[in-house]
DNA sequence: ATTTATTTTTAGTCTAACCTAAAATTTGTG
DNA sequence: CACAAATTTTAGGTTAGACTAAAAATAAAT
């Protein structure tokens, strides 16, 4: 039962198609793969056609698609790959966390399953990549500690940090320069329900102030 | 004055170009391009043609191809990241030499300056990849220690092994079953004329039997 | 429920990289 | 030097992945 072999292109699409089903499994749409992935919509009806014959993906025309379990494995396989990368650059390579991204979306799609066997071996089996996000076994297994966002906290609530959006580098290097960090301790202290930006105190000493946007990107367990 | 973009297929070629003009400066012919990347005639007039528009050969149809000063730089760009990976392959992630060559040859075409900058600190800035191979520095300049076959030296003759062909994977396990190693010493016992195999001892041990075809792709360093 | 708007797919091109078969050029040999 | 052999290039096709423009299907709205 070894795994279909998967053309960049393919494996960068079962990904996407991945993510935009991960929350809400309901089917995913030709426009929103296309979005994401910035291509065009052609493009992808094209492409859906091969993945639907490699069994990865169900789908029949203007109906969407829903991602089958063969392809959740590829997908989670890439995923994993992807974030272990992003561990290996920080922590052995002194990367920032804002500059991993590009280079792990190319190292990601390397082949060569004793690689990523030795490879989280030598980073002591991580199950968090920089961001916070988990890192999927070799089975393919995941397991999300429930979190939300920091922008849907009541008043008064506590919580630590655990993960923030890796997709934008300025997010990231913003994140870093106001001194927010994962596993730092925060307490809303105000909601501001006009704008939706948040007054916190951070790790029970200095006070800051986040817009919405940036809530919206960093995800908290609460206490 | 960036370096010209490059595809995978494009530095392959380039590689190939390269490293069949290293010995001997003459011109490299189409034939044994195809040869070498195991493609054919047609495909590689095909590519000399972009390679030629991009400047990084000289190339006049039915002429040959000598590489250029640009072509060289980008040649040695791909061989020192391919290089670097198989040491961390081999002393991070405990490869064995002979399984590192098909990973290092997708490793190689990863595009990030800073990771091969951090990669060769990271490794304690190597000089010689695991096969004996010396590493380009990030200028392309490569310093090849003069070296000859095994197969070419006299009887009685002593010398380090400092190098071994690194392209066939049977080649490798070969030779570390029969107890040699880079940095061994070597002597020749006996050149069996007829055949041109040896009769070698090692490290001023035991004594081995090496045929020619292994001879001619193990090199040494004379005392 | 029909029309309008949106979404998605098809049809037809394009480029990169490969292929085969045939033509052109160079090389080698009598 | 002429002609055969070998090499190399061109011509024409294929596949993967992208694109634009137009057609088809679905969804929304009056």
């Amino acid at each position: 039962m070894s795994t279909v072999a998967l053309s960049f292109a393919e494996e960068n699409y079962l990904k996407a198609i991945y993510h935009l089903s991960e929350h809400g499994t309901a089917t995913v749409s030709t426009n929103a793969i296309a979005e994401v992935l910035n291509t065009k919509a052609a493009s992808v009806s094209d492409m859906l056609k091969k993945l639907s014959q490699k069994q990865v993906i169900d789908y029949q025309r203007y109906q969407g698609v829903r991602i089958t379990e063969s392809g959740k494995k590829g997908a989670l396989m890439v995923i994993r790959k992807h974030r272990l990368w992003e561990v290996f650059l920080v922590e052995k390579l002194k990367f920032n966390w804002d500059e991993v991204h590009d280079v792990a979306e190319q190292l990601e799609h390397i082949k060569s399953p004793l690689l990523i066997k030795r490879l989280d071996e030598f980073l002591g089996f991580p199950k968090v990549d920089p961001h916070g996000d988990p890192i999927p076994d070799e089975n393919g297994e995941i397991v999300t500690k429930p979190r939300m966002p920091l922008a849907e906290m009541a008043q008064g609530a506590i919580g630590h940090m655990v993960a923030v959006d890796d997709s934008s580098t300025v997010f990231l290097q913003y994140v870093d320069k106001v001194g927010l960090y994962i596993g730092a301790k925060l307490e809303v202290l105000e909601r501001v329900e006009f704008d939706g930006s948040l007054e916190l105190r951070l790790d029970d000493s200095r006070q800051l102030f986040v817009s919405q946007q940036v809530a919206q990107n960093i995800f908290i367990t609460e206490l």
